[in-house]
RNA sequence: GGCGACAUAGCCAAGCGGUAAGGCGUGGGUCUGCAACACCCUGAUCACCAGUUCAAAUCUGGUUGUCGCCUCCA
């Protein structure tokens, strides 16, 4: 058998198993870990004001694929991420359309409990879309004391200011802050969109809000007391605190949207390696958007798509993770229905394909290990999961035992995550009363019969009676199935 | 205004200097009494222009278009 031909073809590259683009360094590169076998990751996590929708969670979906691939090439991975539940929570302009909030004050609930709703039902859509909760998840709330203390010391160290009430990060004390995008102080607008008023408080352009005591917001719920006054943290703080409490000083891949790479990646690089005196991250990772026909996705704007709407409309969530497994994360997407849908019907003839795979048999070790690795090189040219379902296809189509087969795509799966032994071995539970099931079925031997003796007109009749109530049958080798059709 | 990403068949999409993967759809066929299912076959010179090279979808420069970032956003 020949080796499937997959894969980068630069040799230097070829050596490892992931090779990863890395914004640090605009360039994809072996991704070594600072310690052996062990992977340290942080991803930023939801702002839970709203329901997170299916653009957000394109990026949780190729982070998922991410800890998984590192996992599944052998990795011992820590990932941890933040649950931003204060800062910012009634800042959005989205709130104004936002009628779960509304009736949320309506009814006086809490910024706190609104976030305790939404972190749910985050977690809840994720788990629909098979996607794995991190080792651990930390909403900012429980960190106030870190962000403190962080904040003391980079005033002590002359990396922070006080002014106008609020505890500003002072950029120009940095010999580098672009790190992570290629701007000049100079051209920066400040206020480009409307609505947004420049911070006269600020020193630099870029300065930013470390601990807030002043806010235009002036509805801020929470809020705690301080060295410098009862406020809040800011936003950028929080992941640098609650990345270093559960991962200690040094971090090896940093997970978020595209969208956070400037500012809040940037300034977390700036804070972070300001309080620590010392590299802290040594690879970025950021995931593209998921557009709609009019640019963006957002929660303000056009069709606001969620995990519950795409059910509604008789989608299976796993559909929406291969529609973005076909994809590669680094790539803009366009949401569209009809792609949607090319996605759905691949995912059912994925799944009728590996439904007719016979479990008996033996696994063809061999073919095993080398289909397998044809997976990683796949996976680990920089989670290149569209040439990783490749790989998938040519397994089913490869000339190995049905068992290889099934054991290889079971294999696969732990990194897809798209369900597919799970799926193809449940068998269809149609919610049907014995009454319609006894109907149907004497109508089917009544049709068998009526084959059997040529009386073809009659046969077809009975199949239009059938489907005239909604009820589809086919031949199979098996024998004939049925089905509800919706 | 500045910074950045992207542009491949009807649609989605891979491609990492050596002569265009894969999926969906379409069309044709095999199997079935017919239909459906399944299976087989079927398609593009890569936005445009100019360079570098023996060789470019892949590198360089330019043009056009789309999108993102410079409040908060995945």
């Amino acid at each position: 058998m020949d080796a499937p031909p997959y894969g980068g073809r630069n040799e230097d590259i070829m050596e490892n198993q992931l090779n990863l683009y890395n914004t640090l360094t605009k360039k994809v590169e072996p991704f070594v870990p600072r310690v052996e076998g062990k992977v340290q990751m942080y991803t930023c996590g939801p702002t839970v004001y709203h329901y997170a929708h299916i653009g957000n969670l394109r990026s949780y979906i190729m982070e998922d694929v991410l800890e998984k691939f590192l996992r599944y090439i052998g990795y011992d991975v820590k990932r941890v991420m933040n649950i931003t539940d204060v800062g910012h929570l009634t800042s959005d302009g989205d709130t104004g359309e936002d009628k779960m909030l509304k009736g949320a004050k309506r009814e006086h609930k809490t910024v706190l409990d609104l976030a305790r709703f939404y972190t749910e039902a985050f977690f809840s859509d994720c788990a629909k879309l098979n996607i794995k909760t991190p080792d651990v998840v930390e909403p900012a709330t429980n960190c106030i004391d870190e962000f403190i203390h962080m904040i003391t010391v980079l005033l002590e160290k002359g990396y922070a200011y006080v002014a106008g009430g609020n505890v500003y990060f002072d950029t120009s004390k940095l010999e580098n802050y672009y790190v992570l995008s290629s701007q000049n102080e100079e051209d920066l607008a400040v206020g480009v969109r409307e609505g947004v008023e420049e911070d006269t408080n600020k020193r630099n352009k870029t300065d930013f809000v470390l601990w807030f005591t002043k806010s235009k917001f002036e509805d801020q719920e929470l809020k705690w007391d301080s060295p410098w006054g009862i406020g809040y943290p800011g936003w950028h703080i929080e992941c640098s605190c609650i990345s270093m409490k559960h991962l200690g000083e040094y971090l090896d891949i940093h997970c978020g949207g595209i969208d956070n790479a400037f500012p809040h990646h940037t300034n977390e690089i700036a804070q972070s390696e300001s309080y620590l005196g010392h590299k802290w991250c040594n690879y970025w990772f950021h995931v593209l958007h998921l557009n709609d026909s009019t640019g963006k996705m957002s929660k303000s704007k056009g069709d606001f798509l969620t995990v519950s709407l795409l059910e509604s409309k008789g989608y299976n969530p796993l559909v929406y993770r291969l529609f973005c497994l076909q994809s590669h994360y680094r790539k803009p997407l366009v949401f569209t229905y009809d792609a949607l849908d090319n996605a759905a019907v691949a995912y059912n003839k994925l799944i009728a394909r590996i439904r007719s795979l016979k479990k008996d048999g033996d696994v063809d070790q061999a073919a095993f290990d080398q289909y397998r690795q044809a997976f990683i090189t796949a996976l680990g040219n920089d989670i290149n999961t569209s040439s990783g379902l490749t790989v998938l296809y040519d397994v089913l189509k490869a000339d190995i035992s049905d068992a290889t087969k099934r054991a290889l795509i079971a294999d696969y799966d732990k990194v897809l995550s798209l369900g597919l032994i799970e799926a193809a071995d449940t068998v269809e539970e149609t919610a049907v009363d014995d009454e319609l099931e006894a109907y149907v079925l004497e109508r089917i031997a009544a049709r068998k019969a009526a084959k059997k003796a040529k009386d073809f007109a009659a046969a077809d009749a009975i199949r239009d009676e059938l489907a005239a109530k909604g009820i589809a049958i086919k031949d199979t080798r098996e024998g004939t199935v049925w089905e509800l059709v919706k």
